[in-house]
DNA sequence: ACAATAGATATCCATTAGGCTAACTTTCTT
DNA sequence: AAGAAAGTTAGCCTAATGGATATCTATTGT
């Protein structure tokens, strides 16, 4: 699997989010890929290697035409450094939330 | 809120993600955020100011000790990214568990 | 008052990122 | 066989990154 540093980067850049969020519907050949994004194809080609080097998409050459399709893996990276940081911001968090909590029950005594 | 190329930016790096980690078991001033960082605190600084800009953390300064806290807020946009790219893939991941699960099936099919 | 501490600022440097054009290879299509 | 289509490769450019030093300011402790 691709390292965190690669995976994040790839989602760093909104012409790369938007080729992930596009493959979703499903495979796609590169010029497809590439029509909606105003840059010539050798600049848009640098950001799909960007997302293969994170593991966020693969591609496969048959004839001339190279399709792309999304990987599942970069995503379950990235929602497993998501969930271990919650399991460290627990404490935290709720005591955050008793804080808003606390501000908000003060607002409401003022209120009523 | 910080955009998503600044959020995602503040995570494609490890010192970064660490000094996230770090702060979510409570605030620190930045010598202490810097010391288990092997660099100049000026490079270190830039760290600091990058995942400022992502909305990371935030910090304040009292007499010469800055002190610095997590927000949760560029957690929650990533999160945001996140479950609405699951909306877009639930089919597609769907089929591909149907996918995998067909390959074990068959796989165990063989085995046994 | 002075020295030490905690950061901040200013430069500098090498590498990477993100764009471009031009030229090239392969694979269709006619 | 020739030409169009789909990428690919090579090189160029500018700006941003991630590191370094050296110097500076502002606080605090003695």
């Amino acid at each position: 699997m691709a390292n965190l540093d690669l995976i994040f980067h790839g989602l760093a850049d909104p012409t790369r989010r938007a080729v992930i969020s596009r493959l979703a519907s499903g495979p796609a050949p590169v010029s497809e890929l590439a029509a909606p994004h105003a840059m010539a194809l050798p600049s848009f080609l640098k950001h799909l290697r960007v997302l293969e080097a994170g593991g966020w998409i693969q591609s496969e050459k048959r004839g001339r035409v190279r399709t792309c399709r999304l990987r599942p893996d970069a995503a379950q990276a990235v929602e497993g450094w998501l969930a271990q940081q919650h399991k460290l911001w627990a404490a935290r968090l709720d005591r955050f939330d008793a804080f808003v909590t606390a501000m908000d029950d003060e607002r409401n005594t003022d209120d009523v």
